[in-house]
DNA sequence: CGTCAAGGCCAG
DNA sequence: CTGGCCTTGACG
């Protein structure tokens, strides 16, 4: 249902003549990084070329489309653009029809305007971008800012190039890295200790006691069960849709409109303050980091819909801050025939079952798989809420520490929730699945995945707590040397404070189930730990493929 | 004078 | 309404 309105004027107008917001953007004082002449730098003349290196050229962050330049801010395929330019042109405002969480993607992307245009602010597409006076032609003030990204992407490329480098000059240097070891013999803490991996798992802050507040679990769960619809069953299609009474957030904006202040009195007292999505209109940065905080203009504050504000059904609604974490999420079927399609091309024509060096094959595969799954992880992670925030430096550290837990979670997610239980055929008629993992003697690693789906089964874990937990892996403070340590915190903070105020929401009547969930955690730190063990073995060995970003992972560790 | 993001157009 | 293609025009 859509509907103009000439209310929105009085939203967007005003904030369209906040000319600061922009002109800020020059000078972020944490956009230091030095490089003021990126692309003359680059002498390499790879300009362009970098982006595809991979096989996955860049995609529209809103729908996964292809890109055709750079539009209101960062780089988008042309039908969102459009969309975009309309929406806040003709001032539309849209209703969801759903849960306010629909997936956005190429196939699905006309279904809900509603979502696709909250997809679009919350990767963030400028409204500010879209002239008021319709002025065709010529440059805006965004060009230093598309040439900033722009030789952002290029010292990723770089430092990626880099890494690399340094990887294989380890490799050339061999055992360097083990002064006390000649040979790949026998490798020191090759078998971690249960009991130091569980310390480690807990001093991660994975445990129970690093909740924020200081809140009383039990209190709380007794004020849920008070809730007078809260249901065991959790969001998502089997619930009704909210009626028309629902106030969307476009409506919520007209609302505000005539307060720049981060202060709306039924929002500051929906909730007890420590909840992230009540604090400040939406504004989930207690401390944004200096090299991001003037990207995050006032703008896109305004944008953010209240949670659960207005709202006058029985039924709880999923918070802003969960709708927010999921809207970086890929599609699972795009996913699959992405992987399908790579792995037919590169191994569907051997001949798996009469091959004297299977093993080798099969360990080769599952390493390209792996590979790309991480080119696919890294594109998440640059485009999830929070974490797009950090410097590159820092999404680098937080992605180098948990690409494992975090690949692990996934197969898990995968084997429980979706139709293809992360199972592959390929073309030539092999079948490639979690028993494969048998093959290469490690069983005792499949029966951990096992374990980590059964419980995660058992708990009925379900998509939302799955992507908060994913995020408070990524989001790890205590990775070292991360120089916007308290955002992470403070960001990995919020996100544990909506995963309980989910699990207390969602599922009153189950005992414990946050710190359930968040028990979780250890358990795939330390399958993970296992299975970078099993590849720095095989890698030591010269079993594996050089030159991945699998391997440069596995070194990052290392150091 | 070429580039390239912004607006415009219009068949589907 | 959508989205591919076209036109515009300041900037380097």
């Amino acid at each position: 249902m859509i509907q103009n309105t000439n209310e929105l004027e009085t939203t967007i107008l005003p904030v369209m003549n906040e000319e600061n917001s922009v002109a800020e953007l020059n000078i972020a004082p944490g956009a230091e990084n030095s490089e003021p002449n990126a692309e003359a730098s680059s002498s390499g003349g790879e300009l362009g070329s970098g982006d595809y290196k991979y096989g996955f050229e860049d995609l529209c962050p809103v729908c996964g489309d292809k890109v055709s330049g750079y539009h209101y801010g960062l780089l988008t395929c042309e039908s969102c653009k459009g969309f975009f330019k309309r929406t806040v042109q003709n001032k539309k405002v849209y209703s969801c029809v759903d849960n306010r969480s629909c997936h956005i993607d190429k196939s699905q992307r006309k279904r809900c305007p509603y979502c696709r245009f909250q997809k679009c602010l919350n990767v963030g597409m400028k409204l500010e971008a879209v002239r008021t006076d319709r002025m065709r032609g010529g440059r805006n003030k965004f060009g230093p800012m598309y040439k900033r990204d722009r030789a952002l992407k290029q010292q990723a490329i770089r430092q990626q190039h880099h890494m690399m480098a340094n990887c294989q000059m380890r490799l050339a240097n061999g055992m360097e890295m083990f002064p006390n070891h000649t040979s790949g013999a026998e490798l020191p803490d090759i078998k971690p200790d249960p009991a130091f991996l569980m310390s480690v798992a807990n001093s991660l802050g994975y445990g129970m006691n690093t909740v924020s507040g200081g809140v009383n679990l039990n209190n709380l769960s007794q004020q849920a069960h008070s809730h007078p619809s809260a249901t065991n069953s959790p969001p998502g299609s089997n619930i009704p849709s909210p009626t028309a009474s629902e106030a969307s957030p476009h409506d919520l904006r007209l609302h505000s409109s005539s307060s720049n202040l981060p202060h709306s009195p039924q929002n500051a007292s929906s909730h007890q303050g420590t909840l992230p999505y009540s604090n400040n209109n939406g504004n989930y940065y207690n401390t944004p980091p200096a090299s991001v905080s003037a990207i995050s203009s006032p703008t896109h504050n305004m944008y953010q819909p209240f949670y659960n504000a207005a709202h006058s059904s029985n039924m709880p609604l999923l918070p802003q801050l969960i709708v927010d974490l999921k809207a970086s999420a890929m599609d699972e079927r795009e996913m699959k025939s992405k992987l399908l399609s790579f792995v037919n091309t590169e191994f569907g024509h051997e001949d798996f079952n009469s091959s004297s060096d299977y093993h080798s094959k099969l360990l080769r595969m599952l390493c390209r798989l792996s590979d790309q799954l991480l080119f696919l992880m890294v594109e998440w992670a640059r485009t999830s809420v929070f974490f797009r925030e950090l410097k590159v430096e820092d999404q680098m550290k937080l992605l180098q520490n948990c690409w494992s837990e975090i690949l692990l979670l996934d197969l898990a997610q995968r084997l429980l929730k979706h139709a293809w239980g992360g199972e592959l055929i390929l073309s030539n008629g092999y079948k490639l699945s979690l028993d494969s993992l048998d093959e290469l003697g490690l069983t005792d690693m499949k029966e951990r995945i096992l374990d980590i789906a059964r419980k995660m089964k058992e708990l009925k874990i379900d998509e939302h707590e799955y992507t908060c937990l994913k995020f408070l892996i990524l989001l790890n403070p205590d990775v070292a040397e991360i120089d916007c340590q308290e955002f992470v915190e403070g960001c990995q903070e919020k996100v544990q404070a909506v995963l309980m105020e989910y699990c207390i929401t969602f599922y009153p009547s189950v005992k414990d189930k946050f710190s359930q969930v968040l028990l979780r955690l250890p358990d795939i730190k330390l399958a993970s730990m296992c299975g970078e063990e099993f590849l720095y073995n095989k890698h030591l060995s010269g079993e594996l493929p050089d030159q991945t970003l699998l391997m440069e992972m596995l070194h990052s560790k290392k150091k």
